[in-house]
DNA sequence: TCAATTATTGACTTCTCGTCAAAAATGACA
DNA sequence: TGTCATTTTTGACGAGAAGTCAATAATTGA
């Protein structure tokens, strides 16, 4: 029996290994670089043992991408729980987005290679689920911090809107923006030369323009962001680096 | 002379054909599935006549991306023109973006694939600059509807931001929901029912926000904008049916 | 120690990409 | 019309990756 979970533990390991020789194949280079006979020929095992882990290598983006959700949720709730009042809560979920868009790049990257439909279908039920439910719990953090706000009495959510409704154009606008930023050709030539401060303008005006107290000017807003970010980007790059840990 | 120009025109007119062939097979079955043979074999001609049109796939991808961005050019062009007073004519640019991410879906996941790194980076330079000139053009076409806001005196943009990061904004919040709705496993299940519907009040909420006039307040937006819909749909509709009609 | 079970290996089949020499079609000119 | 240079088309081919599986090696329990 302990034997066995020797073995097994053995085994286990590997995984995370070859989990480790991909991602960077992966963000560096591409689904298409990423091949059975590589990863294997990196492991120095044979193509055969790589696919007794992994049934084909689009389930091998799915676990990365489980493991990037995860620290993704991780960041959101440690944020969720750094200020006081809902709004500077939900302040503090974008300044982790920030920090996910900016240190976490390959996090990101893999995460768009999941959300491309030919890998998603190819893909088992069990990860598939296991991304699903990190989803809902990163849109249960924020839409728990709404609640709050509406509970608080700082907030309205217009009637007919659910609280996740209400998240969902957060969402958009932080995800649209992080993909154009990232696939754009030059928005700078576009006239776009600085995005993150865009996105800041733009989510400080939803939220006042829902009227989540306490409304701040534009100026207050950026000043609070920027205070906040250097606050809290510290603890959530240790809390990253303890993510990575974990991964090995 | 003549002769040469009748030959040149039969191979033009094939080009065509190979991406009324190659599209379906994109959209329905992925990029995967769009093999030089499968086309060639369609077609009924060798390999090799589909590699003298095109070199490689990723090409076929950047030539069909090419006619959807331009689809959306014309829809824009036409939206922007169709009512009078600026925050009226931003408004039925979201109606082109809704009447493009229903009708118009394959070409929606056809840029997708554009903005896929692999697929962009490997395809010509000059196919990149069709595109990004598309994108520019899109770009000049809504800044220029804020240019117009704020010269109107109705609109404000924030000092230190651009016309375009203003609309760098609405383009991210449309963008990110249209892929969110796409590719997010289980809106309904996350709690998010009516992600159109959502999306259109986040955005009332930023033009009320940064007080583009005139105001309305959530129930004269929504009214506003089916009216805006009914009467503007059906006129996209032939503009997208006469764009279809000159691909072949 | 040995048989049963489990894990590993890499040769093999099938598929696609992209190339290129040979074959076919075209066109200009006598 | 016949001839020959040019252009276009063809499909066989090499390279390389996906995924399978029978043979081999390692591990375990008795």
């Amino acid at each position: 029996m302990v034997e066995l979970t020797r073995k097994q533990r053995e085994i286990e390991r590997r995984t995370g290994e070859i989990l480790r020789v991909a991602k960077p194949i992966l963000v560096r280079e591409g689904f298409h670089a990423l091949s059975m006979d590589r990863v294997a020929a990196d492991m120095e095992y044979a193509k055969g043992t790589i696919y007794n882990h992994f049934p084909h290598k689009e389930e091998i983006v799915l676990a990365l991408a489980v493991q990037s959700m995860e620290l993704r949720r991780k960041l959101f709730e440690f944020s969720a729980a750094f200020a006081d009042n809902s709004r500077s809560r939900m302040m503090a979920i974008g300044v982790a987005c920030e920090f996910y868009t900016h240190h976490c790049q390959e996090d990101f990257v893999i995460e768009q290679w999941m959300r491309n439909h030919s890998v998603w279908e190819k893909s088992s039920h069990q990860r598939q689920n296991l991304i699903r439910q990190c989803e809902a719990q990163c849109m249960a953090i924020v839409s728990g911090i709404v609640r709050d706000g509406v509970a608080e009495g700082s907030l309205l959510v217009p009637a007919g809107m659910t609280n996740e409704e209400f998240v969902f154009g957060f969402w958009a606008i932080t995800f649209g923006s992080q993909i154009l930023t990232a696939s754009s050709p030059s928005l700078p030539a576009l006239g776009v030369h600085d995005p993150t401060r865009a996105l800041r303008i733009h989510c400080a005006t939803m939220l006042n323009g829902f009227e989540w107290r306490p409304i701040m000017n534009l100026s207050e807003y950026l000043s609070r962001s920027e205070r906040l970010a250097s606050d809290l980007m510290p603890r959530l790059h240790t809390l990253r680096d303890q993510h990575q840990q974990t991964q090995v």
